[in-house]
DNA sequence: TCTGGGGTCCTGCCTCGT
DNA sequence: TCTGACGAGGCAGGACCC
């Protein structure tokens, strides 16, 4: 298997034992981190923290040097600067991260054509087929950390194991740049002593629910009576828990995904208790929905939309169209109407739309679809909208402040559709 | 102290049709 | 015509992932 290296770290060598394994997770080392040193090598060593400086935004991404602050991912940018008051604050550059992933992504899929990516930042390689190619799955391993280190110049860690599950663990435990080759005839003892935390799909409420009845390993998943995990966790996740507990995970790795929803959401600077506002907001968002809904030739029969209050609630409400749609101003109206339905008057903090229940556009044959003229007049709409409202909208939100709305507050359950 | 944005999946409740 | 059982699907909320 492998070794601590006193870093906190296990990790394998490259003639470690690989038999029975095929899969290997590949993850990029803080990886949005990495490319703003990559960019300015002068970050390089400091403990850096991406996120906007100002407003209520979180940290995306924190190098090394300020996670030993105790700075997180999703944590407040606020409090990370508290715990580490000299880090050095980055705004994210997402477009530029996409762009490093997708030079990451090419080197993987010139060694395997069985690329699954996870998110920018991580994949699975399934490398059965090229072994003959480039050597066994721990030389591969090791081949795709040396050539994402030359070519691009920044590390990752990479899990080679027998499943999904087990390999995504092993490049977790292996961070950072490092490698962990878990044989399959090892997986029940590697699996065996990890905390439930490690599962993949067990978050901070699915382990409080375990732990409170003295299951705190993986081991003790795998021994514990089925009624007790349904009881703590449900039949679904505890079912799926049992299986990855005794190394079982039949997911093969999947090149194909396909998009089941699409949608956008925007946290306000301070929160509005316009509703005008609000719901020109809700336009201005369901034009961003139905535009990238066109771009993927999709459309949408479900609008849901997310409203978040002050207090932090948060309620969804979701409506089946008529007939299916990849306009924005349907989408738009749709999203209108659902807000209307709303009683609680409360200031809101983040407003949300998104398209659910996708299909291929053209499929069912909507009126406005090719009618350059209706296209014209709801685009005139909807640039109506973004004018008065759109740009405008984060300097506004500053000055709008809390309105009267507290008066108006009812119970969510109080608006008849619960 | 104060909690982003983009997603997926699951659960419970309700309605509707058979 | 009325009623109850049952499954399917819609909807709301929440947990989880990166």
């Amino acid at each position: 298997m492998g070794h601590g290296d006193g870093r906190g770290r296990i990790v394998s060598s490259v003639d470690a034992d690989d038999s029975g394994t095929s899969i290997l997770h590949v993850d990029m080392d803080a990886f949005y981190a990495a490319v703003e040193v990559l960019d300015d090598p002068s970050l390089r060593g400091l403990p850096l923290i991406i996120g906007a400086p100002d407003g209520r935004s979180v940290v995306s991404s924190a190098s090394y040097e300020a996670r030993r602050y105790g700075v997180r991912a999703a944590m407040p940018v606020s409090q990370a600067i508290r715990l580490c008051p000299s880090a050095k604050i980055v705004p994210p550059h997402f477009h530029r991260y996409q762009a490093v992933s997708r030079q990451v992504m090419a080197i993987f899929e010139s060694i395997t054509p069985l690329v699954e990516p996870l998110s920018v930042d991580e994949a699975f390689l399934d490398v059965r087929g090229v072994r003959r190619l480039w050597g066994s799955p721990a030389q591969i391993a090791q081949l795709v950390r040396e050539r994402v280190s030359e070519e691009v110049g920044i590390t990752c860690s990479v899990g080679v194991a027998a499943t999904k599950h087990v390999a995504k663990m092993a490049s977790t435990i292996s961070k950072p740049d490092g490698m962990l080759v878990i044989a399959a005839s090892d997986t029940q003892a590697f699996l065996d002593p990890r905390p439930v935390r490690a599962m993949w799909g067990v978050g901070p409420k699915a382990a409080e629910a375990l732990e409170g009845r003295g299951i705190r390993t993986i081991r003790d998943i795998r021994t514990s009576s089925t009624e007790m995990l349904d009881r703590a966790v449900g039949p679904a996740l505890s079912a799926r828990l049992v299986q990855l507990s005794r190394g079982e995970d039949a997911r093969a790795v999947e090149t194909e995904r396909i998009e089941k929803s699409i949608g956008h959401e925007e946290t306000f600077e301070t929160d509005i208790s316009d509703r005008a506002y609000l719901r020109a907001e809700l336009l201005r968002l369901a034009d961003r929905v139905a535009a990238r809904l066109r771009k993927a030739q999709w459309e949408t029969s479900t609008v849901a939309i997310k409203i978040r209050f002050d207090d932090f609630r948060t309620l969804s409400r979701s409506q089946t169209l008529a007939e299916p749609t990849a306009v924005g101003q349907r989408i738009g109206e749709a999203a209108q109407a659902l807000f209307e339905q709303i009683e609680r008057r409360d200031p809101v903090r983040l407003v949300g739309v998104r398209a659910e229940k996708l299909r291929p556009a053209g499929g069912g044959g909507i009126g406005l679809w090719d009618d350059d003229e209706d296209w014209r007049r709801v685009e005139g709409a909807v640039d109506d909208a973004v004018a008065r409202f759109g740009s405008a909208m984060i300097g506004r939100a500053r000055h709008l402040g809390r309105g009267d709305g507290r008066g108006a507050a009812q119970h969510p359950k109080a608006h008849g559709l619960d």
